[in-house]
Parts: structure tokens; C-alpha cells; sequence
DNA sequence: AGGGTAACAGACTTATAGGTCTGTTTATAG
DNA sequence: CTATAAACAGACCTATAAGTCTGTTACCCT
């Protein structure tokens, strides 16, 4: 009965540093010994519970990075009214946690996207899934929002987020360089003077 | 005479399908016998012109890659009157090329970035130094269009430039999944509804 | 024409990384 | 308490990749 708990433990273990790892340092230049070493485990212990690095990488992906994305850019806006005054709470948020990192690697799913696109379609499958989840989710909030008058009629929801993903995307990618305040501040000006021109507008 | 001349196309031969491999596999998934192989040379011609993996991709960075961003986002808006429209055939321009690729690898630059960031400083250096070059030719243009009276005088355009490099990084990470077409579309459309926004207004 | 050097070939060295295998510890069941 | 299997340790194997070094070819200069 133990046992189990053990051996879910361990595998909870290596996953999180696993994932920390591979968002430092990406995938192909990180080496289990990396992970082994961090955590004073062998290698018999990973080849326990794993059966390779490319299977670790996919469970870690499923579990942790699915969730991650999930509670931090999906979970707040879902079911909510008022979506675009949400998802703009939601991206400076996120983008707030971001700039307190003192070393930030960027959106670790689009990380992983440029790392793998072209190498692993297998990998690529799992990961575009969490964006298609993404897009989905903010495709319905848009939706919703045209009922619940707070989006004008006439835009084309899937094309918003598409270009919300891709600013998202975009600002994580270059807060990397440092000045992550200055970045966050005019991303969310120029965001929310965009939610301007799609946000239903009372007939005068 | 022509040795010099010889140096150079080798060089230059070399440097070339290394930046096409680099950006196919990453730097770090590359080996330099995996562009040797391609270019039926030697281990010996290879280190006879270059010094190291590193310097030699420092090289192709500072020449090839700069040139590639320069030519395709930041000439073609360079000096001209209109900004936005120019930006926006730009950019489109840009992404109908990224479209037609059979199998894309997003934005060079960007991508190197991402594989870069908190693991040689050095490098990430001279690949900042090409976005400050954009991201300063774009508040150039916006701000030139203010004088001429294509772009609204309240706007920041530090906040647009970081608006839009983030913008066209995001969709072109997104494009790599397939189905390019639709998302270019999208994309273009939701850039030019945002510069509805910041376009000069004739006073009623 | 022939000596000398640039340009290149390719075997070799060394380090690392993924994965295997055998042995040892630990814990639970009977 | 002990047999047994899970959980783990760590030496070992093998492949690959960066970089070295010696030898060979090709071209220029006098």
C-alpha cells in the first residue's frame, strides 16, 4: 500500500526537478545526470521508474507543464464574465510572476515548442495539445462574452486569440532579456488599448 | 589574390548551410560533422577556418543572421513614408514566405534566443543587439510617421514597437504547427484593426 | 619548374551522455 | 522473523561529438 505512495513520491520528485531543468538549461542539453545530481538519486533509480529520457520528457509534459499552463493562463478566465478585462488581469499576472524571477527562461511551453518543432512529432503533439486547450478556452470566454455583452458581435474570436496567444507568446520570449517591467508595462497598455477596439460599444 | 578569395567562399559555404542546420536541428542538436556530412568537407577544413563551434556560430550570427533579419523586417520599412501599412505588408510579407516553407521553423532569431537564454551570455549579446536594431528602426518609423501625419501624436511608440516585435515573434512560433495560412490571416487582420487604433485621425 | 605555404583530409583523443546490468538495501506480507 | 520483491546504487558499455594532429593536395611566387 506504501509502496505505492514510494514510488508516486519519487516519480513526483524527479518529474519537478525534471521539468525545472529542462526549462533552465532545454531538453538537448540537459542530461539525466543533471536531474540525478540535483536530487542525489542514480541512475538505477530513473531507470526504474522511467523507461527512457524521451518518455520522462512526455510524462512530465502531461502531468506538470499541462497543469502549469493550465492554472496559470487558462483556469482564471474559464466560466468568468467580462473576459477581456480577465484575460488582461490573467496575462499581467502571469507576466508579474515572470519579472520576479530574478533569471527568466521565457514561456517554458513555447520553449519547448521551438526545441522540439521539426525533431519529435510525438513531443510536438503533446505540447501543441495544451495550446490547442489554450485557444479553445479563449475562443469560448470571447464567445461568451458576445452574449453576455461585453465583446462586440462583430469580431472574430478565433482570430483574437490567435493574436493574444502570439503577444503572449511574443513578450514572454522577450522578457528574457531583462528589463522585464518596462516590457510588461507597454505590453499591457498597448493590450488593453487593443481590448478597446473589441469590447461591446452602447448604442449612443 | 585568390586565395583570399577562396578563404572567403569557403567560409562562406561553410557558414551558410550552418545556419540552415542550426536553425533546422539547434545549436545544440548539431553537430559540426552533421554539416561537414552535407557539405562533403572535412574536420580539417572545418578547424582550420573557425576556432570553435561557439566562434564559428558567433560568425554566421553577426553575419548571416543579422542580414536575414535586416533585409526581411527592417529595410523594407526603412525611410518610408506610411509606417503602418508598411509594416503590416512587411510583416505579411514576411509570414507569406514563413507559410510556403513546407516544414517551418519559425523566427530564426527568436528561436535562438529562446535556446540561448541563461547559458552563454555571450552569445546572447550579439542576438539582443539585432532586436534593439529592430525594435529602434520600428520607433524610428512610427515616430517619423507622427511628423508626417500617418500616426496619431498620443501614441507611445516604444509601447508599439514592443507590441508588434512580440506580436510577430508569437505568430511565427504559433506557424509552426501547420496550418500557417489561417493563422496569418488572422494574424494580419487583428494588426490592422489594432492599427485602426493608432492611425492619424483628421479632426471632424 | 620547384619550393613553400595555404587549404584540406581523416585518423585519433577525450569527454560526455543514454542506457544496461548486477548487486544491495528496504519494507511489507505471512 | 524471514522470504521476497520493490526501490535504489553505481560500475560498466557504447555511441557520439568537440577538438587535435599529422599527413597530403593544390596553388602561388620567384
Amino acid at each position: 500500500m506504501d509502496k505505492q505512495l514510494k514510488r508516486m513520491a519519487t516519480m513526483q520528485r524527479i518529474q519537478t526537478t525534471g521539468l525545472e531543468i529542462f526549462y533552465q538549461k532545454g531538453y538537448h542539453n540537459t542530461s539525466i545526470d543533471d536531474i540525478l545530481k540535483e536530487l542525489s538519486l542514480s541512475k538505477g533509480a530513473f531507470y526504474y521508474h522511467f523507461q527512457s529520457k524521451e518518455e520522462f520528457f512526455i510524462s512530465i509534459v502531461q502531468n506538470l507543464l499541462f497543469r502549469k499552463v493550465y492554472s496559470s493562463l487558462i483556469e482564471p478566465i474559464e466560466g468568468e464574465e467580462d473576459p477581456l478585462n480577465k484575460i488582461a488581469a490573467c496575462f499581467d499576472n502571469a507576466l508579474e510572476t515572470a519579472e520576479h524571477n530574478f533569471l527568466d527562461y521565457g514561456f517554458v511551453l513555447s520553449n519547448f515548442i521551438t526545441e522540439f518543432n521539426g525533431k519529435n512529432p510525438d513531443i510536438m503533439n503533446y505540447l501543441q495539445d495544451i495550446l490547442k486547450v489554450w485557444e479553445v478556452n479563449l475562443v469560448t470566454a470571447l464567445q461568451k462574452g458576445k452574449t453576455d455583452g461585453y465583446v462586440n458581435r462583430h469580431v472574430d474570436s478565433e482570430a483574437v486569440a490567435t493574436y493574444l496567444i502570439s503577444s503572449y507568446i511574443g513578450i514572454r520570449t522577450l522578457m528574457v532579456e531583462g528589463n522585464g517591467k518596462m516590457l510588461r508595462y507597454n505590453y499591457i497598455q498597448q493590450l488593453r488599448h487593443y481590448f478597446k477596439l473589441i469590447e461591446h460599444k452602447e448604442p449612443a
